[in-house]
DNA sequence: GATATCTGTTTCCTTTTGGAAAGTAGTTTC
DNA sequence: GAAACTACTTTCCAAAAGGAAACAGATATC
């Protein structure tokens, strides 16, 4: 199974794979665009308020992408010293740049569902 | 474990969700951004020039996630009757409205990095 | 006739992902 | 002091994803 780059082989397309690789790398999963999409709209928030939130998620898979997340840069965490101890998770500088890419997506997802349904 | 949404329970909200799970259902694993970026930029590739493009893939994957987004519309098949019997792969229409996604994911993924290089 | 090319499929295996449920731990309210 | 709330972690398991290699069928070239 050799091979050798024929058609797309440019430096350019070279980076942008890499690019695709390394988003893919940090968003890869089921939840993790729906918490960076939660987080987006309303910061600040805390762990039982994005289990309400992420519709269908449980506490591990919540508490793992967060984690995932955190060790990202793309959300924060702040342990507040209150009467039961809360938890404030926000989005951060680096991962506010997702809100477009995100915004994409869904777009994307809106009309793709329309022209499935015309098509029926 | 009891839920109810207090924050993001709006009409849009749930539109949005709904739109990301459908995007995702469509475009997850490892190889459909890679393989559909590829099929943007040169359209009409046969299956050993994908291939050879998309770099690390194996037959097996690309045959299965031709055959996925074929299914979903993104991409062409057309066999041709050429003396080695070979096949063109192009993208559709529909495909082709993904392009500005893959814009910006990988204009994110080129961003990140160099944020990421910056503050090590 | 042997080898090569094109387009896959099939098999077998390992890794990754995801989920349900129970457990841990601290605080606070009744 | 029992129950409830917040915030997780751990365990155990099932399902999905992914990969290497072999196989297959058709044509075409050496």
């Amino acid at each position: 199974m050799k091979k050798k780059a024929t058609v797309n082989n440019t430096f350019v397309c070279q980076v942008r794979m890499q690019a695709i690789r390394d988003a893919m790398s940090v968003l890869s999963g089921k939840w993790k665009f729906h918490i960076l999409g939660t987080l987006i709209e309303g910061d600040k928030l805390g762990f039982m308020d994005l289990l309400r939130e992420v519709d269908g998620i449980g506490t591990k898979m919540l508490s793992k992408e967060l984690q995932d997340l955190e060790i990202n840069h793309l959300v924060s965490r702040t342990v507040m010293n209150t009467k039961p101890i809360t938890v404030e998770y926000a989005i951060t500088e680096q991962g506010k740049t997702l809100s477009t890419v995100i915004e994409e997506l869904a777009n994307w997802g809106i009309e793709y569902r329309k022209s499935i349904l015309d098509t029926k």
